[in-house]
RNA sequence: GGCCCUAUCGUCUAAGGGUUUAGGACGCGGCCCUCUCAAGGCCGAAAUACGGGUUCGAAUCCCGUUAGGGCUACCA
């Protein structure tokens, strides 16, 4: 491979990136990265039906903040733009043009109406709904004459009425089809808008990309793209079609089967390493048994041919997972920095870094997800107003509440107040009082924190510092 | 319906004809550790869709069946 690598990503601006298209970008940076190549991003906006407003910022967006960069797309350009196809459209014409002289294309005047009837009445009798090809032989005088006069037309690919078809794919190998079942594909549309068939071509060409990594769905109208490239007379890049993320029920990924929208899984508090890594996971693996990647090893390891070629399940168990994984890898200030804004959204005013700190460290090996920090940190802000009611009957029996009196009061005269000299001071007072020392610590946790489960109790009563700590015990009479 | 793709534990997957009593991970169950909850450690249940070939030998190659998926638009 000695020419430089150029892949895109060509998503729709239909709104967000779904996890699938993730997964399409992931893999096309991957292979850009690893091999010095460029990454492009082109937005393929050439269904006007279609647009939707602001999709394409919060499309860069979910890209940027994944760490997705492009080299070359909107808002970033290169020498190969623009990057909207639909400022593009003069080019597609040009090329059209190109094929309508050479008798490789030709324009319909079939009306919607007409062909929709007759779609309907071949699928009655289960032929086909392709074109019936009405137009594929009006001399070219009477279709420049038509076209002339303003005739409603599309323009469609003439595709060879026999042969086959035969193309390499790096994840599957020789695949080939027929001609027949081929469909004459419209190019350009009666808006004067170019097709995707038309489009990618075209702009894959002109825009030098050396490798098509895109979903399987894409597979079957690849033989209409190797036709049009043959027609044009271009090389041909190399083409990777990948598996497809599916719903638990094993169809294509989709909405209504719950989340499938990166932004989604941002806002719930998956961390992008997470969903990178995860995302990467499915249909790649590196060979061998490690499964907690950076992008940076994940950019060193990765590789079309081990992609694998059946479709794989979108599993929320095993990002969770990841989730965790990633969240162990990271420090005490990078998860402050994550996790304050939600705390303040959650109301929690300016809060100290260092006290911040502290929580997020021992809650850090608790949790999953971002939220859960702010949910599980009440008892880190105001004292509780309720306790766990199953833990009350169990723990704060009378002689308990006696035992917390004093062991509160020693812990106030005391010099120190660090986990060390607390768990000291607890050991020797359950001695004293013939009690295993989890007849202390228990009701100590439910009075400090109005809960039966947390982090280990003498660092979390560290953190919460002693006055807060006396007089939650002392108060905890209160609750019985 | 037609065409194409796919097929290993519930899920993600390893095993590139012999190194395989099919390995790992998630999830699930149990045990250990332990102040609880996690985390961690150990153990366990759990798969080559089916049928034919080829071969001394098949999860692996070939054919068929079945199942699933995708595509079949003036959507991408």
């Amino acid at each position: 491979m000695n020419q430089t690598v150029r892949v895109r990503f060509a998503p729709s601006p239909t709104g967000y990136l779904h996890v699938g298209g993730l997964r399409t970008a992931l893999y096309n940076y991957l292979f850009a990265r690893k091999h010095g190549g460029k990454f492009v991003l082109r937005i393929e906006d050439t269904d006007q039906s279609r647009k939707v407003e602001g999709a394409v910022e919060n499309l860069i967006d979910t890209l940027t903040w994944i760490g997705l960069d492009y080299d070359e797309g909107p808002v970033k350009d290169g020498p190969f733009g623009p990057y909207f196809q639909s400022e593009r459209l003069s080019l597609y014409r040009t090329h059209v043009q190109e094929l309508l002289l050479n008798g490789e294309a030709y324009r319909c005047f079939c009306t919607a109406e007409r062909l929709e009837e007759a779609r309907r009445n071949q699928l009655a009798v289960k032929e086909s709904g392709a074109y019936d090809r009405t137009c594929r032989d009006i001399p070219p005088a009477e279709s420049d004459r038509r076209a002339g006069e303003g005739e409603q037309h599309v323009v469609r690919m003439k595709v060879p009425l026999e042969g086959e078809i035969e193309f390499e794919d790096v994840i599957r190998g020789t695949v080939i089809i027929p001609t027949n079942v081929l469909d004459d594909q419209v190019l350009i549309k009666s808006d004067g808008f170019p097709t995707y068939h038309l489009a990618v071509v075209v702009d894959d060409y002109r825009m030098g990309i050396t490798h098509v990594i895109r979903g399987e769905e894409w597979l079957p109208s690849t033989p209409k793209h190797l036709l049009l490239y043959k027609y044009f007379g271009w090389r041909l890049p190399v083409f990777a079609h990948l598996p497809l993320l599916l719903n638990p029920d094993r169809s294509k990924l989709s909405k209504r089967q719950g989340d499938v929208a990166v932004e989604d899984f941002r806002r719930k508090g998956y961390l992008k390493e997470a969903m990178v890594n995860f995302a990467a996971f499915l249909g790649w693996n590196p060979g061998d048994e490690r499964e907690v990647f950076t992008m940076e090893q994940l950019i060193r390891e990765f590789s079309l041919e081990r992609v694998g070629k059946s479709g794989a399940i979108f599993n929320i168990a095993k990002l969770n997972w990841y989730n965790q994984q990633h969240l162990k890898t990271k420090s005490a200030d990078e998860l402050v920095d994550l996790v304050r804004p939600l705390f303040e959204a959650a109301g929690f005013q300016a809060i100290d870094c260092s006290y911040l700190g502290k929580i997020v460290g021992l809650l850090k090996e608790r949790v999953t997800t971002l939220p859960e920090f702010v949910s599980a940190s009440g008892y880190f802000f105001h004292d509780p107003d309720t306790v766990d009611e199953k833990g009350k009957r169990k723990y704060l029996t009378d002689d308990v509440i006696g035992h917390l009196d004093t062991f509160a009061s020693r812990l106030e005269a005391a010099p120190d107040f660090t986990p060390h000299s607390i768990e000291n001071a607890l050991r020797s007072l359950s001695e004293e009082l013939h009690i295993s020392a989890g007849r202390l610590i228990h009701p100590t946790r439910l009075a400090v924190t109005g809960t039966t489960a947390g982090p280990g109790l003498f660092e979390l009563m560290e953190a919460l510092g002693k006055e807060t700590v006396v007089r939650r015990m002392k108060s905890v009479k209160q609750f019985v």
